[in-house]
DNA sequence: CTATTTTAAGCTGTATACAAATAGTACTTT
DNA sequence: AAAGTACTATTTGTATACAGCTTAAAATAG
């Protein structure tokens, strides 16, 4: 039982639940987190590169647990690590996204099916709340705040699925796919982007108050349908005629830099 | 261009290839893929611990690499990484088996809907060589044998799904619940298991000259179907009649061995 | 002899020095 | 002037020493 060598006895087991420090593996886990938020908040856009010395230092650690976890986003997709060059995140084309996003429709509709979860209350409050912030979007074109809220509202989705593998399928394809949609989202139009939320919020909290999951699975992969129509929509728009301001797009203003 | 550094100019293009050192990242896989096979054929049973000192002399490299290997196994779900004791081969419980189950036949299905590929005559000559092996297996009992032979056919079917997402999914489901399958092999009939391997093969190989791709996925879904209900009739016999010799069942012979 | 405490051995986690590799830069040569 | 080459700065990959944790054996008190 002694975790902590009693000296004198003084440290009972509550002292040291609020004394102990931070486990190893949930450290690496936080940073973990921390990082793929990041990416998927285009905090750290495609083709940027993230040393290990840089989050060390950041996080206070040496490089070992660092690369720990970039080697985990590796494995996920979500950077590539290149001898000599860096950590980069990755930049998905369209064919792998269209793959990801095809799977993405399917398993969610699977997850009604294998060993679904009850549908409860605090599900139902946080879905509210999510509705709220939706509204409180429009017209402020704050891409990083819609961005959370797609997060947020994943994260209640992933409470739903009952099966663990299925479940953390799903997580790790949300974050490989997340991050083009808001890529794209300075060339859209914006208010029907947030309008297009609420509706798939509101819709999504109809089918809850049913208790009807497979409505809410209907809900969600309908709007991943759309998603993925507007992102090759405004890829192959961009093809066809690429002098738009269309090309600004992403975060990529590292060396052509200059407004 | 100059990887070597040509003191003399005598190596040129042709004998660096020959002479070239195995890149770090080609080396890991290769690590990783050998411990994950010595998994997959029970070599390293469940819940045996394989020391991060033992493989690093081994494979002649430090505990760095083997580190980063034994960490992505652990993502896979085969190891559990526990501090001061070892890395442990995982056990897998009834429950998380079944979701395995039931997510590989939903996805085996998907897979010949999604950018499926087109059947081969290499494919075909790869699947004959499997039907062969199976056959020459009946009376043998040669666990690691027949273990081989599902991780090749795996390997065969894993060629067959275009999409590249859908295919890493796949293919680690799998290796998190094939040796499941193995396990249970010493108490079950040998001849009918094998029989049944020879059946779906065969069945398989007809479905890919008629160039059925989904007949080829119903074979295998209904083979998925059998295994998982084999394994559950035979974890609820267990429970039922713990007296039967089946509780020699797997190489679980560590402490209490003595027969 | 039993129960408890101490101790020691062995493992993973971390930090750090060094090796290998890449890409940009300055310089040399044609 | 242009092309190629050597060099240097920077980054990841590896090896290794040490710290922290776990477990079990051994010593000790009852």
């Amino acid at each position: 039982m002694s975790n902590i060598k009693s000296i004198d006895g003084t440290y009972d087991s509550a002292a040291k639940s609020q004394v102990q420090r931070e486990k190893s593996s949930d450290r690496r886990t936080r940073i973990y987190k921390t990082i793929r938020e990041r990416i998927s908040l285009l905090i750290y856009p495609p083709n940027s590169v993230i040393g290990e010395t840089e989050l060390a230092g950041e996080f206070n650690v040496s490089r070992t647990p660092i690369r720990s976890v970039l080697q985990r986003l590796h494995f996920d997709g979500l950077v590539q690590i290149r001898t000599g060059v860096g950590t980069v995140v990755t930049d998905v084309d369209l064919k792998t996204m269209k793959e990801v996003y095809d799977l993405r429709m399917s398993l969610t509709e699977l997850s009604a099916e294998l060993s679904p979860c009850e549908i409860t209350e605090e599900h139902m409050v946080a879905m509210e709340s999510l509705l709220e912030r939706a509204k409180n979007l429009y017209g402020r074109r704050d891409s990083m705040g819609y961005a959370r809220l797609c997060n947020d509202l994943h994260e209640v989705l992933m409470s739903l699925i009952g099966s663990k593998p299925l479940r953390e399928i799903s997580d790790n394809l949300y974050y490989q796919s997340a991050r083009i949609w808001v890529t794209m989202l300075p060339n859209l139009d914006w208010n029907q982007i947030i309008a297009d939320q609420e509706l798939e919020t509101s819709e999504m909290l109809a089918a809850m108050r049913r208790n009807d999951l497979r409505g809410m699975v209907q809900v969600r992969r309908f709007y991943l349908h759309c998603v993925l129509t507007r992102i090759s929509d405004y890829l192959k728009g961009k093809k066809s005629s690429p002098s738009r301001d269309a090309l600004v797009m992403s975060g990529h203003r590292t060396q052509s830099g200059g407004d």
